[in-house]
DNA sequence: CCGCGTTGTCGTCAAGCTGACGAAAACCGT
DNA sequence: ACGGTTTTCGTCAGCTTGACGACAACGCGG
């Protein structure tokens, strides 16, 4: 039975939340749209070794510093025409950064919105469809309680930089001022590096480097669930 | 490279956290306890219905109507000593029921105090250990936000019955009024069916069955890492 | 049958958090 | 200098939370 490692890399591009694919060079599914990755390089390689290997060789960033977490294990028996293949897929989280084009791969790869995947606009190869699902929401319910939509941005940020993460991966929108007013409460999830950015006009916005936090307390909920909200909106009629 | 299934079935006895394990009848580890698993039966074999399969060997119970989620894949090169295997963990919750002794497997089957394992006092095989710690934090982080400590209960259950989950299972008490304010102004969390109990000795108590609710808003906050709770310490000295 | 311990349920209150929003500060380009 | 924009600080009502008092409703022992 083979067992192969795939990678749902997340980014946010240009107002986006988006995925990098890479169009197939092999059957099955020559030519469509597919998760980065592949069979284990070796038997004595460890699973988070195969998947950071991975993202260097489709990222040529080093995996080091970006953030890398297990997703879960995919193994429907129909799921590679192939045969039997169980593919462990992982989540990485990376800031807008250029690509080395075409990463070590032949194969080229390309940002793709998630939107278009989720609305079905954009086929993809054996079960990803699923399983980028499975990656989005991940994401999201991660920024609700964890630290890790600083893995969005670059070292240095804005409190803005940030909301816009926030706006982008959850797809609504948030008020500038309790946003700034919570995530500057939060200890250790923000400090300060003393310099000032101008870079979205208006007020210069101080910029913040990752605090040592990784957990998020209180957390940041998104709306839509919260039985306040309800409750708003069974007033508002 | 094998693939194989492990299930960390959890429940609530005799006022522990407690998990299924088996004594291993071959090597390698013969003797030691385990985790129950296996490989997968056929080729043709889903992973979810693998575990469901295992699941129901080795405690005799219909896998319908029992919480089974995926734990994730562990694939450290050498976890097996026969060789490359690629384990898929499934995380199983259930209330204390009375198992049909040693499940259809040959294999003894006993339940075993997590903490006895998480401090080591009872070695488990391969890097079972591991995967215990990682099942107890994600039950543990899934009654925060879920509605899933109903699967520790049985079908009909009072509020400190579920109360007792929440404190065994987080090792911490909880306030029974706030907690009984709480749970029973979480719409569909807690159906009433009319009945009372007195198994506990007191006043008699009103008869729950789990609602459609699955996940909680507000959640239900562990204590010890909140803001309020730390800013509380910071007072008290 | 009557107190008493036990457990369940309801209330109260202060403190903290949240969402809605006003307003000033500090930059840009014209 | 003057709008336009973005950042940041405040304010306020409404809600949730934790601490805790009070009472209800059982079983039990005397």
């Amino acid at each position: 039975m083979a067992v192969a490692v795939d990678l749902a890399i997340l980014t946010v591009r240009s107002g986006r939340l988006e995925i990098l694919l890479v169009r197939r060079g092999i059957e099955p599914y020559l030519g469509s749209l597919a998760l980065p990755g592949g069979f284990l390089a070796s038997p004595e390689e460890d699973l988070d070794a195969a998947a950071a290997r991975e993202l260097t060789e489709e990222t040529g960033l080093a995996a080091k510093g970006l953030h890398l977490e297990q997703l879960g294990a995919y193994g429907a028996p129909d799921r590679d025409p192939r045969g039997r293949v169980v593919t462990v897929c992982y989540l990485a989280l990376m800031p807008d950064l250029p690509l080395p084009v075409a990463g070590g791969d032949a194969r080229s790869a390309e940002w793709v919105p998630v939107q278009r995947v989720l609305r079905r606009r954009a086929g993809v190869a054996f079960d990803h469809a699923k399983i980028i699902k499975d990656a989005v929401e991940r994401a999201r319910s991660k920024l609700e309680y964890t630290t890790l939509a600083t893995a969005f941005c670059s070292p240095e940020f804005s409190v803005s930089e940030l909301r816009r993460v926030y706006e982008i991966v959850w797809g609504q929108p948030i008020d500038p001022r309790n946003f700034h007013r919570k995530v500057t409460s939060i200890e250790d999830f923000l400090v300060p590096t003393g310099k000032y950015t101008t870079r979205d006009g208006g007020r210069p916005a101080a910029l913040y480097r990752r605090g040592s936090a990784t957990l998020l307390h209180p957390a940041i909920l998104r709306n839509g669930t919260g039985r306040r909200q309800l409750a708003r909106l069974r007033q508002a009629r």
